[in-house]
DNA sequence: ACAACCATGTAAGTAGTTACATGATTTA
DNA sequence: TAAATCATGTAACTACTTACATGGTTGT
């Protein structure tokens, strides 16, 4: 419910075209709120029917490109929406939900599929962590770079604790 | 997408009403996959229609009880369905756009929603490590409760990463 | 010429949310 | 007798997913 508001504040940080966004959304703006391109064409268009957002198009490279900028009444209201109230996203992990099967129904051949969630994450760990040391080197920079780096501390953690509770279910169930 | 594979591992380890289920997602199984009892109600008709579950009709307290248990077929396919490849859920955390809204656009009194949000968790954390003390006190039983003990504990690790998140956040952005 | 990529979309389907409806039974 | 709880649903809507469509440009 959030698409909106995330590609205001994505844009709020630099203008880009619905391509642009489909990418960084793919990578470090994704961790937080992932999103496919066809979701971001869409909401892009409706944004800018809304008049938060205008587009500029480009003749540029191939194909045209339509260049997105924050208007004023965007940027107002990304004001108005950061404060409110906020709930927690409801928690659904298909991982889960096989683990306790698994452990309902005995032994299924389920160690495979951990091992492959258990590469993904530490995959994703292993670029976090890049991240962090290209990006936030230098310790406590601005209030804005410490923000940012809290957010991909969170990531990192997040990681870690996938890998750790991956880690636990293949320890207890072994390779089947 | 795995509502109705939750469905069967609960109605597996008990059978229940839309309402017994019901609560069970509020509680305990809500943890690794929420549902409202509008979607559990629907979802069970979807599982009787196809032969997966049955429904006997209880005139039981007040109103009318439709219990359900788990048929073979629903057995079979549960045992179909877990060791299938698994795709991490794509993550949405809204209070993280907020966040990342809030390094680019400066002070914005999102304080209170924060402390809120750490309330909720530090709640959860409490309710999580009670299971803990009550279902598992004693160390390593069968891998049955072993399982299910990693389970909770996965979810004691991400209440404990939210309020280590939030904290962070809080002495960053102060009491605005 | 053809593959790979840039760039923007449409269409149809599934899953999840929100609001409301219904009726019985216990408790105050 | 009114409120709270048990118990099961329907209807309408929004968000997200999956598959496909289109057309231009660069590289081999």
């Amino acid at each position: 419910m959030s698409l909106p508001h995330a590609l205001l504040t994505a844009l709020c940080e630099k203008a880009g075209s619905g391509l642009d966004l489909a990418r960084r959304f793919d990578k470090s703006f994704g961790f937080f709120w992932s999103a496919t391109h066809q979701q971001i064409y869409r909401e892009l268009g409706r944004l800018e029917d809304q008049g938060l957002i205008q587009s500029e198009t480009v003749p540029s490279a191939r194909g045209q490109k339509k260049i997105y900028q924050l208007l004023p009444p965007g940027y107002d209201e990304l004001k108005r929406w950061v404060p409110l109230e906020d709930e927690p996203t409801p928690y659904r992990e298909s991982i889960l939900v096989r683990l306790r099967a698994e452990a309902a129904l005995g032994p299924l051949e389920l160690a495979p599929t951990l091992r492959r969630r258990l590469e993904v994450h530490r995959q994703n760990l292993a670029a976090y962590l890049e991240i962090e040391k290209r990006d936030f080197a230098t310790s406590n920079g601005t209030r804005r770079t410490a923000l940012q780096k809290l957010i991909l501390t969170c990531g990192i953690r997040s990681e870690a604790g996938w890998i750790e509770c991956l880690e636990g279910a293949l320890a207890i169930i072994g390779d089947d």
